[in-house]
DNA sequence: ATTTTGGTTCGTTTACTTGCGAACTAAAAA
DNA sequence: TTTTTAGTTCGCAAGTAAACGAACCAAAAT
């Protein structure tokens, strides 16, 4: 393969993977800026490179951007004496991939639990389940804790 | 709390957690639907009661319910002698919950492989943090079999 | 002091989504 | 046979979101 070809599929993989991104909620064009940042093999992009390499305009790169820095997936920083910013995935503790799932299971606890305090009553079959879902929930989020440490010692 | 007062505030909670599922990916009609066969004391809604409950049209409540039913988030049962459908949140395995995100993380793991698999470096930053997090994929998919089990042996 | 660089903000256009009512359908009831 | 029930489908109107270009701005270079 030579580094051509593998270019070009890379550029594929960006459209593909924007693609994923915008079923899981980002907007088109914010979805194609992190995948490029994930897949090229250039690790620092300027604004001006990602405009064109995505034949985007700067206002829709500029918006994108900064929502993609707000949502905490990228990040810049500067060169001394190069006023341009040089954006790049921003790379967090593994493990926060589940401390955010744990996040939004805490969420769903809580208004799971606001239902429940509203049943008239409390045996109804909703009632129940809802209770069973609470129940799995604070396991999960036991063993959450639980691997954190067993993945600490794996690390070792 | 009289009863009046419960369903009063059942009706807010609806509207509350109806919005919430929007946030999730709904589209509006569709999150009061839900949180409606959620929240309310009655587990079993007609069609026509839950476009009067809604104040919707018949048409939202049709398409709405028909994308509910295939996303499997909820079912309906009929009676004997009765046209009227009965419609109700679909109870899953509890477990489930954790099947679900653990295949969204299979899919990721999938999409992390094909963006390293191109790296024209694979020890660059980028290439060892997505090695990083495959490596995390696959301890918490291991993990994630083990809870089953430990979950199972805890509810007999 | 003027121009260039590196972006941001604003206003508009275009495309998509949502929801409605009206018309329709298939089965059951009268 | 006609009417009623229990929805579905279609076409339209209104609202929303995405993306663009043009104008703008602040800092650095000339």
């Amino acid at each position: 393969m030579t580094t051509e070809e593998r270019i070009n599929l890379q550029r594929q993989l960006v459209e593909t993977l924007g693609r994923i991104n915008e079923h899981d909620g980002m907007q088109p064009v914010a979805g194609r800026i992190f995948a490029l940042l994930m897949v090229m093999d250039k690790e620092n992009f300027t604004f001006d490179e990602i405009v064109e390499e995505l034949n985007i305009s700067k206002s829709s790169a500029s918006i994108a951007i900064k929502m993609l820095q707000i949502r905490g997936l990228i990040e810049y920083f500067t060169l001394p004496g190069d006023r341009k910013r040089y954006f790049r995935i921003k790379r967090h503790e593994p493990f926060k991939l589940f401390e955010e799932f744990k996040n939004k299971m805490v969420e769903k606890h809580k208004n799971w639990q606001q239902i429940i305090a509203l049943k008239a009553d409390p045996e109804s079959k909703n009632s129940k389940y809802l209770k069973e879902l609470c129940f799995i929930l604070e396991f999960f989020q036991e063993s959450v804790e639980k691997l954190r440490v067993q993945y600490d010692q794996l690390k070792k």
